[in-house]
DNA sequence: ACAAAAGTGTTCGATATACACCCATGT
DNA sequence: ACATGGGTGTATATCGAACACTTTTGT
């Protein structure tokens, strides 16, 4: 090929958007840079592609290696190639959207970046164009919870219908109506009650569902 | 950065889905290669990026240079790195849609590359993983026209209302009635009647419309 | 007994769908 | 006159939204 010159690979990245529920809100998982640029700064998790690997191998490393989780749900959202979004170039950044239970992740032993979980709401200021990013994040996470089963990838298995609906209006941002989730539920049939009960509260127990399917299914409308 | 040696800049690649509608059917642009891999197939228009070149502004390039128009709405769809969609190697595609009304499109001159639409109902075999990316591509402008307003892009300024709702039924691949589309319309007040008549119909002459706005808006619902 | 969350139905308004006939024009 | 698409309303079914009290448990 003749204009073999003016092709030009920009460095390609990976950056993954962690979400979890923890205290009923909704949370993203971040670390502290200890590399240039930016160091110090909180970003989210990512780095440059290994050699030979594919952008959705990159992502499942990086949850490996920042969240200790693997075989969740994932998905591609969006590439970002803002020229001014990386001050070492053109540099453009495949990003991720991942959900994860909050009691299945585990944080590396000697990781020196100090992950944590942040309130998407209120987030410390964030490296490079990772804001933006985490706001196209959560705008397709509300708009997928709206038309598919997704919310089973961010609750343990067992749970209650509170923490199911606490889940759905951290997640919107707005609070719902009890009977009407229930309804909802009831009527849609994505849930089955187990014979358990919730322990250790001193309420009245509530009982524990389970998601009939853990994979993703799309329908018709939602909320 | 001491694993720098570990980076591997795969080569990046910009692919336009460009759709219009024409005899009433959904179209997609393709133009058939002249170069390996894949010579003599056709293939979605696209390319290595060029020189500090961003994946929009590679976009906007190849409609230019494809199908002659610019200004037209278009929105990156998502990124293909299948390890096996191009024999040269590791190869990335960002994938864009494109929108346009078919009376705007100026094949160019010279255009060695043969340049011309096909029903995405009957394609010929395409190239690399084009065939999943049109797929891809028509069941997102499917989900779009139904919380948009983007049918404006695939029209010309002034359209009968029939005009309108063959569009929506070509891409949504079902009728509508008439009475309740109409309605809809209507209630949304998306468009606005002109006081011109359609010309050289054989019938009697329907009114044209307009847009209110030809920028994007997000609606409700829809269809 | 009391505090706290669990659990449970009905009514009403809005929206979606189904459906058929007369009109205006060109040939 | 006739063929062709242009244009118009109503009735029903479905879905979403609003709303409050009794029950069960732990302390």
């Amino acid at each position: 090929m003749k204009q073999e010159k003016l092709y030009w690979p920009p460095g390609v990245t990976v950056d993954a958007v962690i979400f979890t529920i923890e205290d009923g809100v909704l949370k993203v998982l971040l670390i502290k840079r200890t590399n240039e640029p930016f160091l110090g700064s909180w970003a989210l998790p990512g780095g440059f592609l290994l050699k030979n690997e594919t952008l959705e191998r990159a992502s499942r490393r990086i949850l490996k290696e920042k969240a200790g989780v693997a075989n969740i749900y994932f998905e591609q959202l969006y590439t970002f190639d803002n020229p001014a979004r990386d001050p070492r170039g053109h540099v453009i950044s495949a990003t991720y959207m991942a959900l994860v239970p909050r009691g299945d992740v585990k944080f590396g032993a000697g990781e020196l970046q100090s992950p944590s979980f942040f309130s998407v709401n209120k987030p410390p200021a964030l490296a490079f164009d990772h804001r933006t990013i985490v706001n196209y994040a959560v705008k397709r996470l509300r708009a997928k919870l709206e038309y598919t089963n997704v919310a089973y990838s961010l609750l343990p298995k067992e749970f209650s219908l509170l923490d199911l609906q606490n889940a759905y209006e951290a997640i919107l941002d707005k609070k719902l109506d009890k009977r009407n989730f229930r309804k909802k539920f009831d009527f849609l049939g994505l849930i089955r009650p187990t014979t358990k009960m919730q322990r250790g509260s001193r309420q009245r127990p509530a009982r524990l569902y389970r998601f009939k399917s853990r994979t993703v299914e799309e329908l018709k409308k939602f909320f």
